[in-house]
DNA sequence: CTACTTTTGACACATTATGTCAATAGAAGT
DNA sequence: ACTTCTATTGACATAATGTGTCAAAAGTAG
């Protein structure tokens, strides 16, 4: 199971490529100290950037995608006695909302 | 099941209980225009607000929290086709967090 | 109409997020 | 030690978002 965040999964990627910060933050036209921050959890991942890394990797996106959101969704219940609850709520509702085509 | 954001329970509960805006919000100590766009779901509830009026309105504070939480949830996959598959990564992890201790 | 409740919108202020940059640190080779 | 490349850190300005306050407007019941 993955237990990484987006941003370790999205260096460990990019070590396996031998690729540096700098091209990368290049392709994706932002500062590198943004992209070091980014892979290191100090500054948030956008979803238009998880995208874009897909690209250049060549990596699967819904993977990432399903990692980047999984991440939000854990920032959000993190130290709450109740999150595990909430999420089976969350997915109950999800589930629902999908099912009656998101109104 | 329970397919009701927070605020609309808040409501629910209040109308209940049969008492105005005015009065909850004065025990609250906030505005009654915050309190009425909170229970639109036109501002944020806070944590802190949900466990007032849990001891306001004499009701279970946990469910409270866990349909609080779930809202926060299904806000950040909104409209996301991977929203599902995420919830239940995401659970995976809050699993393994908790076997760990958090650290 | 009056009194009460609720909603709406505007505003200022605070908090947080984001981009840019330069200095510092780390690693590898010469 | 010096150079080169890479990565990290912190400071700063600006942008975006959140929050509290207020008053006017809208809705409801007597």
């Amino acid at each position: 199971m993955s237990t990484e965040t987006i941003g370790e999964k999205l260096r460990h990627i990019r070590e396996e490529k031998e690729l540096p910060l700098r091209k990368v933050a290049a392709l994706l036209d932002i500062d590198v100290a943004i992209l070091s921050k980014m892979e290191r959890g100090e500054r948030k991942i956008t979803k238009e950037v998880v995208l874009k890394l897909a690209d250049i990797y060549d990596y699967n996106a819904d993977e990432l995608l399903v990692s980047f959101l999984s991440d939000k969704i854990l920032y959000e219940i993190q130290d709450e006695d109740l999150g595990i609850e909430a999420l089976k709520v969350a997915e109950e509702r999800a589930k629902y909302l999908k099912a009656n085509k998101r109104k």
